[in-house]
DNA sequence: CATAGGATCGCCT
DNA sequence: GGCGATCCTATGT
């Protein structure tokens, strides 16, 4: 395993490969994410994630073995990357999981800020630091500075002076943790209703 | 705090 | 041509 420079361990891509998108999704939490763009280094702790599971999930953009240029990359190795345009202004960041060839991925829904304020602030066109910079999808993207044409890369690659990681974190304990059903998927009808978005609750954050 | 409406564009039909 | 794994602002309670 890799050694950031502050010594935080990041996470090994076999984590990525595991088969339980779910499992997944749920251990993300407090994990920290990390993005390098241009120089400039901004972090936060995972604090809310969503998993999609591939071709047999409606709320999945691959449910159904659904394959365009643009959910290709669902379908690329466990630790690429999958940013889309949504609503033609956000960049929502997923990490895809599970082997090759297999469209799991999980949406990271919002981070507690640590490294690079003064960045995200300016990213955010915010004044100060609040728990609401980044506690949404299109927010985590905007102030860790991903863009959707990132997408397909792999975690800890570099390009075009961007990359992304993931690192150990806070460690929690299960009941800092709380599942419901994801958000903004009405469309997918039965499925709509799962417990796959977890989310540290509130309480029990903390930097 | 709750709700409503506009922004904005690549992707799919 | 319609819409979306969203966010922000305005307005009302």
């Amino acid at each position: 395993m890799a050694k950031s420079i502050d010594g935080k361990q990041k996470l090994n891509n076999s984590f990525f490969e595991q088969q339980d998108v779910v499992h997944i999704a749920r251990q993300l939490l407090g994990k920290r994410l990390v993005t390098e763009n241009q120089g400039v280094r901004t972090a936060g702790i995972i604090s809310e994630t969503e998993a999609y599971a591939g071709r047999t999930d409606k709320a999945s953009h691959a449910w159904n073995g659904r394959y365009t240029s643009r959910t290709a990359t669902m379908y690329g190795r466990g630790g690429s990357i999958y940013v889309f345009l949504c609503y033609g202004i956000h960049s929502l960041f997923n990490i895809v999981t599970n082997k090759k060839g297999v469209p799991d991925a999980v949406l990271i829904r919002g981070v507690i800020p640590t490294e690079g304020m003064a960045a995200m602030l300016q990213r955010r066109k915010a004044e100060k630091v609040t728990a609401s910079l980044a506690d949404g999808p299109g927010k985590v993207s905007q102030a860790l500075g991903i863009h959707y044409s990132y997408t397909g890369m792999m975690l800890d690659e570099e390009q075009e002076g961007f990359r992304v990681w993931v690192e150990e974190g806070q460690s929690l304990h299960p009941g800092d943790v709380a599942a419901a059903p994801r958000i903004g998927i009405d469309y997918a009808k039965e499925d709509a209703d799962l417990p796959w978005r977890f989310y540290i609750k509130k309480a029990h954050r903390k930097r």
